[in-house]
DNA sequence: GCGCGTATCCAAAGCGGTTTGGAATATCCG
DNA sequence: CGGATATTCCAAACCGCTTTGGATACGCGC
């Protein structure tokens, strides 16, 4: 409930025009009476009404984020926070404001629509893009400024992304793996929908058959990441006829689940298996140290969340400065849980 | 960009005044009218214009949620994702938007006044709440309805919260493994600033003390809840001359460390040592099955969010109907984890 | 001293809604 | 049928800010 710019332009005997220039830096007031306003701001704590503001200008000054939760399995991806962390670190600087929609993928396209024939935000990021995904179509129908963290395969379109290089990230994984003699090597990935699992799997593909070995249908496993899914997948994969002496998997969470399956049954991670996971560094998950625990592509995500920001308060800035895309390389950090493949006996 | 008021009004011949009131269930217009401007408006995809709205109004429509991130460690607590996840739902289908401020927390109480004066929204959500935390008298006297997720010691006047009984669940959780013939346990709490992390260890103090067993300062640690911070933890405290028989964790993050930490000791939790964690329900780390990896004091942070939410919404519906506070109860539910104190030899 | 450019300020019209205070029309009753 | 009472709609003010199009005063050269 803060002074209002015409109770501040009467206490100071000027027009509310004169105060608001003197505010926004316009040229038309003199310098003694901008300091005079802007001294006398600071002591009522004038604020600008937001509302008022952006109906004025036409500009929301706000951004939004539109996190998808399927109502089937609730699963909130860890990675949002820190992606988020990030953005929200640029907008402060900006004087934006960050607007977070959670919704049902159900009806997730009603809340792009509102959300721009409401006006609410001057653009849209997001989140989750899966292989085929309307919403780029949909918001480059609406007409307004997006950014996708991620890409989606269906479209053929140009649009702005901001994504990182998931199918090369898997090609050197499992290229290391290889050279490394493994044969047998499991990919314990996020749902198959997902555009960024279906990237790390080509590249998983294309290194097998550059290595000359036969993908193998039982080794490649698809699922919500959780850390019991890397669990139970390590002592499924473990207990086969022909079992897989590397893993790779498409997180953290999944990857820890896997440690702990294998370590359960006595399977040393780095001696008796080998594990390389991708590493989003998520702050309550480092992985770091001097030798990290894991082997991991690794590529920071809040890092990313920053960038993305920035990619798009620019093309909200100036729409015409045409689709913005950025492919970030990750990094191949050597851990400890790589190792030869065991010779055979 | 969609269609103005007045726009639709004209198209139908009639007063923007009209269609308003139509719209918006007023009495003063005719079924038949009622009706006729209904359908124009889904016909039309109209949505009335946010900030046009809240400024004619005076309500905006929308909660912040403010997280403080320390520079110093740069952490995110992970619990946020879920909590927010919760109040986002509330917030979707009560018309609210939810806007999200990241914010170092030097500069925190500037976040406060600046929300407040510009008018951006009408209420706000506190997270993290410290033992001493000035914000609850801030935005006491700032006037705005607010809600604390968790509670703060430093102040006596009443205020809104909404917290799980960390004393008492700590306590039980201390007495069953008293019960089961402990006597030397560990306590790996998160930072001891943090509210919260002081009522677990007044709980466990308590229990400790009803069973007659002096505190070894030893086992009391406190830090940011990683998962190194529990491996780490784990190894220093079995090193001990005379090392913990069981540990109670203040987070499953926490809790996964600690158990590899320890097995990679050759240490087998529920077997050879007892863990207990508080279990905060994270999506991506489930704690369930028909016996779940740990023994747990659980509450879900999403329902907490759900609660919150809903409590913060009635808060600012109705502010006179005076601070509301909720005390969730924790189930301790029974793991894998824990069992007998091994006898001494 | 006069005309002209410039510096400084202001009145008023929006932005897109809501809401107050009528006005016009329809309905009712004696 | 006339006047009182509802019913139904509308014109205009307002929310708090920006911005266009002047108005006023000042300094300058001639």
């Amino acid at each position: 409930m803060g002074v209002t710019l015409k109770q501040l332009a009467a206490s100071l005997g000027l027009s509310p025009t004169t105060v608001s220039r003197a505010l926004n830096g316009f040229p038309e007031v003199s310098a003694a009476t901008r300091k005079r306003v802007k001294e006398a701001a600071i002591r009522a704590n004038y604020h600008p009404n937001t509302r008022a503001k952006s109906l004025a200008t036409g500009r929301a000054q706000a951004i939004a984020h539109v996190i998808p939760v399927s109502t089937s399995h609730e699963i909130v991806n860890p990675v949002f926070a820190d992606f988020i962390a990030g953005a929200g670190e640029v907008y402060s600087h900006s004087g934006f404001e960050m607007v977070l929609r959670i919704v049902d993928d159900a009806d997730e396209s009603q809340a792009y629509r509102d959300l721009v024939a409401r006006g609410t935000v001057d653009g849209v990021m997001v989140h989750g893009p899966r292989t085929h995904d309307s919403r780029v179509e949909l918001l480059s129908k609406l007409g307004v400024p997006f950014l996708v963290h991620g890409r989606t395969s269906s479209v053929n379109a140009p649009y702005s992304w901001i994504d990182i290089n998931n199918q090369r990230s898997f090609h050197r994984a499992t290229q290391f793996l290889c050279d490394f003699g493994h044969r047998r090597i499991a990919l314990v990935n996020g749902m198959s929908d997902m555009d960024f699992a279906v990237r790390r799997r080509n590249g998983y593909l294309q290194a097998l058959e550059a290595a000359g070995i036969p993908p193998d249908p039982v080794l490649m496993r698809h699922a919500e990441m959780t850390e019991p899914y890397g669990y139970r997948t390590a002592q499924e994969l473990i207990q086969l006829p022909d079992p897989p002496t590397a893993y790779l998997a498409s997180s953290m969470i999944v990857a820890y689940g896997l440690r702990r399956g294998l370590s359960d049954l006595g399977v040393t991670p780095g001696r008796d298996i080998s594990i390389i996971t991708h590493d989003d560094e998520l702050s309550y998950l480092p992985n770091d140290g001097d030798v990290p625990m894991f082997t991991a592509t690794r590529s920071s995500v809040r890092e990313a969340g920053k960038r993305a920001a920035q990619m798009l308060l620019k093309l909200v800035a100036s729409p015409e400065s045409g689709p913005l895309t950025e492919l970030m390389e990750t990094s191949l950090v050597l851990g400890a849980s790589t190792g030869p493949a065991p010779v055979r006996s």
